[in-house]
This record gives C-alpha cells, structure tokens and sequence, in this order.
DNA sequence: ACCTCGACCTGGGCGC
DNA sequence: TGCGCCCAGGTCGAGG
C-alpha cells in the first residue's frame, strides 16, 4: 500500500501537529521492526530530541535532528498515527461497502509495535500488521546522507525527475519496463499500484523491455508518472485494506484506479477485458489493446 | 554487474 | 464453523 502519494500523505497529515515536539519517551514493544538496533541505543538516541522538519525521499519518511535522523519505512502494513489523548479513541471500523478500515484515532494494540510520546502528551504511534516496515535512527540529517544510505534514486516528485534521466536509466536495463520502474534505487517511490497505473496512462505494456521505450514513449510515461503520484496525493492515497494517514483517516485514490486490481473486468477506454501477468515479481494487470 | 527468486510476517478470502 | 491454501501494496540476500 504505502507507495510515495501514501507516504506523502502521513508525512503531511503529521508534520505540523508534531513539529517544535520534544520526545520525551520512547516505547518498543516489538524489537523486530528495529531490525537489530539495540532498543537502548534507539531509545537513548531519540529521547530528549525536538522534531523539526518532516521528510520523504521516495517511500522513505525521515525527521532530521541536528546530527542524525528518524527514518520509517511502512513497508507493506505500516501506519504511523498522531494520537492525542484528550480525543475519543475508536477502534478500527470496517466499512460495509467497500470494506476499508478506518479509525478516528486507537488505543495501541498488539499491533503497534512502537510508541513515541512528545511532550504535549500526544504519542506517534507505529503500528505494522506484517511487519515488513522498520523504524530506526541514522547519523546522516541530510537529504544526500539519507538517499546515498539507502542507495535511493531520484525522488519523482523533485526536478531530478526528468524525460532525459527517465530515458537514460531505461536505456541501459535490460528487464521489462515494470520491473525497471518498480527498481527503488533507480526512482525512488513507484510501487506495485502506480506503475501499472503509469503504463496504462503512457500506452506501454508492462512486459515491453525497459531499452525499448524510446521517444515519444519517454515524454508519455514521464508525464503519467507525474499524474497518477499527484492524482494519488489528492486523493489522499490509496486504501486498499489497510492503508490510514496520521490522523486515522482512509485515501480514496481506489475509487480511481483503471487497471490496477481490475484484472477480469473491462477496459475503461477501449472495453477490452484486462490482462493479467507477472513481471519483476509482481501481479500486473493491463489492457493488450491500448497498451503497446 | 545484472537479474530472478524465495524469504520475511500476518491476515483475509475462498473452496471444501 | 473450521481448515488448508493462495494471495497481498515492499525489500533484501542468495545464487544463477
């Protein structure tokens, strides 16, 4: 779920409640997602700490202190909520229709593997059902530091993101064009939902080699690159199951998906009944008509 | 160096 | 109602 318009979302819906905070404790109720770090040392390191800046490279949430950062990754289950206790805690409601979960903000439970309490009293809370995500600190406070640590590439919403630096690395890979785009350290933030999404848009099958979209493909995949991340950031992200911003709340990008998880149902261009297949790893869906 | 595949973890949905 | 099986948005390391 968390791809980059559902990490942009938290990193919004968080960034001003949290920011002057100072950290005045720090829970770990579950070691595994500090993937190693001493507890010790990932609780001494934060506490007394005031955030300032929320960041986001690619899928990367990070709030920089002076020398080093907090950095979360959601992963596939990952939420990080902004709780504040003079609120009514609600638990998680599934809806009847569309089955989305929701909350207006919950007491932790056996899922919220860590608890970060500021000192207005309000808490952020991470809580990660499969627990592929991670929460940890690192010495870099810099952009550059965070991106070189984590081998990331460029951040698609930044002006990095050109048609030339999009040919070029498409250029020189020799998979499919949906295993390229879904490759973090060439763009950083494409997941699963808005690649497919992308090709769609752009008219190019997934399975096309990366080297052989070339001209006029580069200018429509870059544009539609462009246009499902910020359809997807207005939309307040994409809530398949369990995807919710830092205040509790459930994106309807979903709503206006044309291909992704519509694998067996019609084209909305051309009526043509949707592909499925496997490229990079992944499920894919797309249309054999529009997409060339 | 590049690429593919399985592993990591838990829960939901479906068929029997 | 219950069990087994398959599937899921992301990454990482092993091995070809």
């Amino acid at each position: 779920m968390p791809e980059l318009p559902e990490v942009e979302t938290v990193r919004r819906s968080i960034a001003e409640p949290i920011a002057g905070k100072t950290i005045v404790d720090v829970e770990v109720r579950d070691a595994y997602v500090l993937r190693g770090q001493p507890v010790a040392d990932f609780q001494s390191g934060l506490v007394g700490s005031t955030l300032g800046e929320s960041c986001r490279h690619g899928k990367l949430l990070y709030f920089p202190f002076a020398d080093r950062s907090l950095c979360v990754h959601l992963g596939m289950t990952g939420q990080l909520t902004h709780r504040i206790p003079s609120r009514t805690d609600t638990p998680f409601l599934r809806h009847e229709k569309t089955g989305l979960e929701r909350t207006l903000q919950h007491a932790p439970d056996k899922h919220t593997h860590i608890s970060i309490r500021l000192d207005d009293e309000s808490c952020l809370h991470y809580r990660d059902i499969r627990k592929f995500g991670r929460v940890f600190w690192v010495p870099e406070s810099e952009r550059t530091g965070i991106v070189s640590r984590f081998r990331l590439g460029v951040d698609p919403l930044t002006e990095e993101f050109t048609p030339s630096y999009l040919a070029l690395g498409l250029r020189t890979r020799r998979t499919a064009v949906k295993a390229a785009l879904l490759d973090q350290r060439f763009i950083a933030g494409l997941g699963n939902i808005y690649v497919d999404e992308a090709l769609f848009i752009a008219g190019i099958r997934p399975g096309r080699g990366a080297y052989r979209v070339r001209g006029r493909m580069i200018q429509d995949l870059h544009a539609a690159i462009l246009l499902v991340l910020r359809k997807g950031i207005a939309a307040g992200g994409t809530t398949l199951r369990d995807f919710v911003d830092g205040q509790g709340q459930a994106g309807y990008n979903q709503e206006g998906l044309l291909v992704y998880g519509r694998y067996g149902e019609s084209c909305a261009t051309c009526g043509e009944t949707l592909k499925r297949g496997t490229f990079g790893g992944r499920t894919t869906t797309w249309c054999s008509v529009c997409q060339k």
